[in-house]
DNA sequence: GGTGTCATGTGAACGCGCGCACAAGCGCGT
DNA sequence: ACGCGCTTGTGCGCGCGTTCACATGACACC
């Protein structure tokens, strides 16, 4: 076992890949809490989460979440577990920068709030969208940025607008204190190194699809069924 | 897992981190062309999509895409050669199943369009949704689906729906024929062999930053040394 | 026409992540 | 109390992906 520098209580690293199922893993918890479930098998959870259940042990041995051999592991743990681990325990408000069709859909999401994740507010380049009240919060412009994040406390910062404003918005963030984002615009944007950005492409994800389609009509060999 | 038995011209199996490159760039190659740019070097590319240049010159090897030794990679070559790969030179009708604030939202989007998936239809099973304009589209009841696909051609559908109705609406897509299917719903959907599924979950997203975050608030290493 | 400069193309090594398979351990029934 | 069955926890091997480093080769300039 590669063991890093240290071992202590709460910052072990967890791998990026675990990071990205946890979350999968939580919804399948919290499904299972609603309905009343107190204990899963790494086998239970794997099934309900699309993944090896071996994958699912390991995961979780990076946290503290132990099981009990022979029975499982408690579902309420696991739960607080993850999203103590994901959340810090506490909500993150988001601003959304870019009240397009998409920011707009985005600041109706219900998923955000539920997910820890409460719209601080909304902000927008464009005049004529600025003043206007969306998903009950009204739209401010960009230079008021930095007093909305002092303002909410919002560590999380969202990028809807076109993709030639995605650097500039990101640079709006940034300077707002913002060390998380999520760009939903669909261009390569640049950040110092203390930042975090997650690149969401709905377009780039519908290509992948397509080569994959494209593959399998093209290149088919299972046409004649050998 | 496709059976990587064959090495033809023209249907290499590329690999999956590869194809997942290639839409970033071709945006950046499109942007080239629009500013009259006609080579490009590894270097270049790379810088303009975000990765390492040796990345780059490893990925276009698996295209037919070679470039010129000391000169470059010629641009609109490599914007047709990718454009084949990724979407098979025609555009790949799309079909968006859930018309709510996402549904709505990214039937409006531009970048599909511009990406050469224009929206064949939209498609609900809330019958107060169902024969209100959307976007231009009159949006269609569930059980139209197979006909619209039909009709249009739809190769790609896109689930926008709420979580506990995702499985019955990929359900529908797949009796529909679609075997490449957009899940923006918050939740594992099972899917026939020869279907594709990519998932995008925005909360999920944010999660992921949360960790980060967290990470670095908590965790923080430039407290003091061991 | 020769030479220098530059960029491609690729061989090899490193690291990460995944999955198998097995040992360790807990609980329950007898 | 004891053994059996179930499940966790993990060591290990494999394959993918990334990156460095270098040889190959084309173009431009003189």
């Amino acid at each position: 076992m590669t063991e890093p520098t240290r071992d202590r209580t709460g910052d072990e690293p967890i791998p990026e890949a675990t990071v990205a199922r946890l979350p999968v893993y939580l919804r399948g918890l919290l499904e299972l809490a609603d309905a009343g479930v107190e204990t899963v098998s790494s086998v239970g959870l794997a099934e309900l989460a699309g993944v090896n259940a071996a994958n699912v042990r390991k995961d979780l041995s990076y946290l503290h979440a132990h099981g009990t051999r022979g029975v499982g592991y408690e579902v309420g743990h696991l739960v607080s577990e993850i999203s103590l681990v994901l959340g810090g325990g506490r909500p993150s408000p988001v601003v959304i920068v870019g009240v397009g069709n998409l920011g707009r859909a985005l600041s109706r999401y219900d998923g955000f709030v539920a997910g820890g994740f409460p719209i601080a507010g909304l902000v927008d380049a464009d005049p004529a969208v600025v003043g206007r009240k969306v998903a009950g919060t009204v739209v401010r412009p960009v230079d008021e940025l930095a007093s909305l994040v002092a303002e909410t406390g919002a560590t999380v910062g969202i990028v809807a607008t076109p993709a030639a404003a995605a650097q500039e918005a990101v640079g709006h963030l940034v300077a707002a204190g913002i060390r998380s984002i999520l760009n939903f615009a669909p261009s390569v944007v640049a950040v110092p190194a203390h930042v975090d950005v997650r690149q969401v492409d709905l377009a780039t994800e519908l290509q992948i699809l397509g080569y994959h389609q494209h593959r399998r009509t093209t290149g088919d060999t299972s046409r004649a069924a050998g």
